[in-house]
DNA sequence: CAATGATATGTAATAATATTACATCAGTTC
DNA sequence: GAACTGATGTAATATTATTACATATCATTG
């Protein structure tokens, strides 16, 4: 029996990628909140949700896959797609059903300190509102979604409809890949 | 050179499956629709509409596969996806994100006459909203949705978003389904 | 009516996304 | 350390969707 197998050959994973200290530091904060759901933040979690936090775009699964390949391990689509189930119950990221990608709950973009007063889940209550830009591939959160949120909740009640969890999705164009209206400007840098 | 290979032995598919009357009459409505925008029903097209408003709950593309086999025809995936595509165009049918599957557009199930004073596609701005049930599987169009939009709109209008198509899915258990809180009422018939 | 061009469909292969089932491993508790 | 729980590894497969190219249909119009 080998002595050694207790830290795999993974070291470099453990807070590999390079993650910025700002990543690093969100993910600290993520653990500290979905270890207060009664979570464990293990390496393949905070992987992912490090490598969902890096790109500018939403990341589809098999993207994730091949990135974490670049690491000591070779996962399985299993491995990921356990990770983001993870990080979707614990409220840390959402699906974009329309790209089948994934992308950081907002709350952990922001740039508060260590704030420990609330799950994650309770603010996202497993819903969130989306724009998808077709050019660019960016989507922004709308943070403006109390009142979409509301009137859901009001027409539910009126059906007696129990909300469990709701995504909001518009898809169109952001103000920056507009074909320019004054002055000219292109369909933005590049699609990528 | 076979002198009938005009209509090919797929005969039965033209009105084919046995659709129901009101069926036929949603499927002769949602014809003129398309004419009216310069869009022609063929017979693929009109079995895969009649198929996804004869069923009870959102479609799936490989079910609607399996169903048209059993017609004159052996259709491949992407004579499905290809009507679907157009129907979709024409703003005869929804696609639910969150299931991958099809449900009609409401204004075909409702039984207004022949109504050619407007296009779908004007209706439904390519944009929906729906409640669907965790438990059943039934899928509810919100006709109340003017409100969700007209919030989304202003929502885009701050921001500079242009918007081009938009999906409200609201997931959670309907009121037939719903656990009884008066009386004893099981979570509905059966999910089917 | 044949030639044409546009639209629609057939067909085979494959891509992209996601799940199942079962074995193994790690951490906790008694 | 035995037994339990949760997490991960692994192989195979299921499900959903697209690409590329050939053929057919339809509505003209020359």
């Amino acid at each position: 029996m080998n002595m050694q197998t207790r830290t795999p050959p993974s070291s470099p994973a453990d807070n590999g990628y390079g993650f910025s200290d700002r990543i690093q530091h969100q993910l600290e904060h993520a653990a500290h909140l979905c270890a207060g759901q009664g979570g464990r933040m293990t390496p393949q979690r905070r992987d992912v949700l490090g490598l969902i936090l890096t790109a500018t775009t939403p990341v589809g699964a098999y993207d994730l896959l091949e990135q974490l390949k670049t690491s000591g391990r070779k996962p399985a689509p299993p491995t990921v797609y356990r990770a983001l189930d993870f990080l979707l119950e614990h409220g840390l990221i959402h699906r974009i059903e329309r790209l089948s990608a994934f992308v950081p709950c907002t709350h952990l973009q922001q740039d508060h300190p260590h704030d420990h007063s609330h799950g994650p889940a309770e603010n996202c209550l497993h819903s969130a509102q989306f724009l998808i830009c077709r050019s660019c591939g960016g989507v922004t959160e709308i943070a403006d979604a109390p009142r979409v949120l509301d009137v859901l909740k009001s027409i539910c009640g009126k059906k007696n409809f129990t909300m469990q969890s709701a995504s909001v999705e518009v898809e169109g164009v952001c103000e920056d890949c507009a074909p320019a209206t004054r002055g000219q400007k292109g369909p933005a840098p590049a699609p990528n």
